[in-house]
DNA sequence: TTTTAATATGTAATCGTTTACGTAAACCTT
DNA sequence: AAGGTTTACGTAAACGATTACATATTAAAA
């Protein structure tokens, strides 16, 4: 059994003075004399007093955590956004509760209960893939408790969300593409529930109308799990049924590398052949061969941001404020790299 | 301010009877007549109780939280073993806190504390570059409060661990390159504080003298943040200065992406002029050009076995059960992909 | 010198659960 | 019928920190 931590009667009693003493004059109190303070600092530095968080959120009702729901941590994306969320979350002393979701709804609801019963004072999320109803997020904005969404964010209004530009970062890649004297573009999306993969497909289809270019159902393939097998396996399922497509967009970067990879294999040179183009920006792009163009996702901004405005609205829920739910959206920026720079003669 | 969530005592006074009745019914005791813990189950489903996890925590002396401390969340190792570590963890109805360190013992310090205050019922780590001294998480041993190391653990022993043979990895490694006929083989190793780092750096060293060969001093470049650009960067220098060297064992899968994409800015091919093997075998080693031949380490069995020996702890503890500190090596294995696979003509 | 105000501390209730202990009623025993 | 056992609950005290309210002491004001 663990042994009993230092407590605040523990000093109380050392030091022949009460409990409520001893907390004020840790918690720098105006009315509690110099001389106290000193001792009662003193002696829980000696002591190695911890003051348990359990016993104080209990009473003041408030954990100081916030709980933090994701798809999947092994990820690039996602990492990095956790890293954001820790950077300031740490800073402003609240702890992180973290729970991973497999995109499964089942796992989403399990977790948002789980935090509901730690009593978070927040709630950060990324929906997963399979979720298509809102009920146990509802429940937090009913008890007050402020969430904010990023990433993959509901589809209805109503709710604090961050989110990266992806309609006009898909936007920006596929009319780069177009610039370059593709026509024949076709487009690996994610699934169409989640609001990212839905975005970028309807930039996908607004770079094409915009520029008279009917877009190719057949073209258009649906990732389930937006892995490297998918991207490799739908690139030789295309080009051997529609050998003249010359672009690939891709909803990903790991979907973009399975491209290439799936490409070579069947013989064709990048960006000579077929131009490819990902999205996110990740780390490994600029080191394969050849490096990928990629729509960069500002991440840890992503994290950032999210965590300061859920940390406003804890703020103002605590003062009983009205705050109005802010939907921030975070710019993209297209770099262009080997995979895709290479101009081809337009031959219409 | 967060609107109060439903509590015993709402359903108890709902329902005309006590707290404790209320209480034993949802924790399906015995003593309760079968008819009152229809009730109450059905009240407790219907007004959406939750019980609060901080109050029974405080009373029970336990907080169900485990305490992670890592040195960085955006790296595939990690986020792996962490998504391992949940998974474990959340089965067994475990929440995880989690705190990054990057690798400053300052971090680490004031993550060790927090949790304290946390009341953790367990802590794994694995601690950072920086950290020499370890009182910090001897002041959890001494609260009983049981301990895990994975990964980067500490050089003294008395303490559970879980690690990877790190020195038959790398033995294994550069024995692969000595018998393909490299005899002039340097290593990238990382700060040899860290025991990861110092492992593979004795099995490298191991690997040589077992063959004969005396380590150059001049061909041991030590990394100090396991970048892809040191990698790059000392590949370069390397190269230059001692045009000889036909092989590089190095620390980790970034690094030696980075050494790849060095080696071939000076005009070298792999594994035709350079050889090159890494470590951790991440997922995008089979992917870049040329595939990179990498020491495959059980990162999410790394997190499982971790978790699973922390919880058979906090157990024992729990029971105030002695326990002895179990040390789980786990085997790694090589990957020989083609960044490594030509047989030199051997020239001795 | 009495009244008032400021200073420094104490008292006790509270947060929501858990649990040792107590008890009333019903059912057996012999 | 007296005592014992079982069943099904209730009482109340924890757990450790916070804080509204009370109080004692000293200093200042009248």
């Amino acid at each position: 059994m663990n042994k009993k931590q230092i407590t605040l009667s523990d000093l109380a009693k050392e030091l022949g003075i009460s409990t409520a003493t001893v907390s004020r004059a840790l918690k720098d109190y105006p009315d509690i004399s110099a001389e106290t303070k000193r001792k009662v600092i003193e002696l829980a530095k000696k002591w190695n007093y911890r003051p348990n968080t359990m016993a104080a959120g209990l009473r003041k009702r408030e954990s100081k955590v916030i709980g933090v729901i994701i798809p999947s941590i092994v990820n690039h994306f996602f990492s990095s956004v956790i890293k954001g969320i820790m950077e300031v979350a740490y800073d402003k002393d609240y702890r992180v509760m973290l729970c991973q979701t497999d995109e499964s709804y089942e796992k989403e609801l399990a977790d948002a209960n789980a935090l509901l019963s730690s009593r978070v004072d927040g709630l950060l999320v990324s929906i997963a893939h399979e979720t298509e109803n809102y009920d146990h997020f509802e429940e937090f904005v009913d008890l007050g408790i402020p969430v904010v969404f990023f990433d993959k964010v509901p589809d209805q209004s109503g709710y604090s969300t961050v989110v990266v530009d992806d309609f006009r970062g898909a936007y920006e890649a596929v009319t780069h593409l177009i610039q370059l004297g593709h026509r024949e573009i076709a487009h690996f999306r994610g699934p169409l529930l989640a609001s990212t993969s839905r975005s970028r497909y309807e930039g996908y289809l607004k770079a094409l109308q915009d520029h008279g270019i009917s877009p190719r159902e057949d073209w258009i393939k649906a990732c389930q799990n937006i892995t490297f097998e998918e991207g490799q396996q739908h690139t030789i399922d295309l080009l051997t049924g529609f050998p003249e497509v010359t672009a690939i967009f891709c909803i990903t970067d790991t979907v973009a590398m399975g491209a290439s990879v799936g490409a070579r294999s069947l013989g064709r040179s990048i960006p000579e052949d077929l131009a490819i183009v990902g999205f996110s920006n990740w780390f490994m792009s600029q080191v394969i061969d050849p490096p990928l163009s990629s729509v960069s996702q500002p991440s840890l901004d992503m994290g950032r941001h999210a965590t300061e405005m859920l940390l406003r609205e804890i703020m103002a829920s605590k003062n009983e404020v009205e705050f109005e739910h802010e939907n921030i959206v975070l710019p993209t920026k297209l770099v262009v790299r080997a995979s895709s720079d290479f101009k081809r003669s337009v031959s219409v």
